[in-house]
DNA sequence: CGGTATCCAAAATGATACTG
DNA sequence: CAGTATCATTTTGGATACCG
């Protein structure tokens, strides 16, 4: 099971580049439960601004992981939601919803750039964290 | 289930920002299956520099989810594993894999960023995607 | 309301060189 | 081998203007 990791790993790699903008996975995250509109997600994610998250989703729609749906009405409406392709996505957040409410209470709010302890001891094979 | 799932976005946040850096759940990916020496994720990361590798691997680390090993011989040798915390990511990394061995191959290479059509039909309700 | 276009500042990432 | 330092390039953030 060694070497047909790494093949796996390549094919991956494309679903990594769709995952890893800077607002994607929140944004899928969102979407993963319910339609939204543009003007939504924006309440719903304090820190975009329109261009990014106009961005960010044009890249989303140009890999097959949403649709945008235009409702010509006054005022005009615009929804968001996943693709059939993306909807499959549905286990995965809900993983990480579930990690996260087991695990991430326990994460300190953020060590930052905090020293650490000493290290290494001699040549043994003693574990250590060492500083920067 | 209403108000309470944003709340819950609003703890999600942290979780989402620990693991969109660029390269995060690429390496975060490697981890879950096994310990991974520094020059063996760059290996395995075909495109990622040092810098990166290593400043992403330092962010994990301040958030918890990576440990690193330094074994004092020579040459030099580090390891990185993930951390308890990080480990019970394990079901979301599945889920993800499951989801892309399903749809992801459904999926084009990549329409790239091309000019989108005009869109909108008349006031009916009917949606439309408007073809790229 | 839901965008796109611009311009500029700041942050993230990439390339290359150098070190313990 | 496993980094760090430095500098160039790319992305992202912020503000504003403008449009259907």
């Amino acid at each position: 099971m060694a070497e047909s990791d790494f093949t796996m790993q390549d094919e991956m790699r494309r679903a990594f580049a769709m995952l890893s903008g800077k607002w994607k996975l929140e944004i899928m995250w969102l979407l993963h439960q319910r339609v939204y509109r543009f003007g939504e997600l924006r309440k719903a994610i304090p820190g975009i601004t329109q261009h990014m998250l106009s961005a960010q989703l044009r890249e989303l729609e140009a890999d097959g992981l949403v649709s945008r749906t235009v409702f010509a009405e006054v005022p005009p409406r615009v929804e968001y939601e996943m693709t059939q392709k993306a909807l499959g996505l549905g286990p995965t957040m809900a993983a990480l919803t579930v990690w996260w409410e087991e695990y991430g209470k326990t994460i300190p709010p953020r060590p930052s750039t905090r020293g650490r302890k000493a290290e290494a001891q001699s040549g043994q094979k003693g574990r250590s964290s060492e500083a920067r």
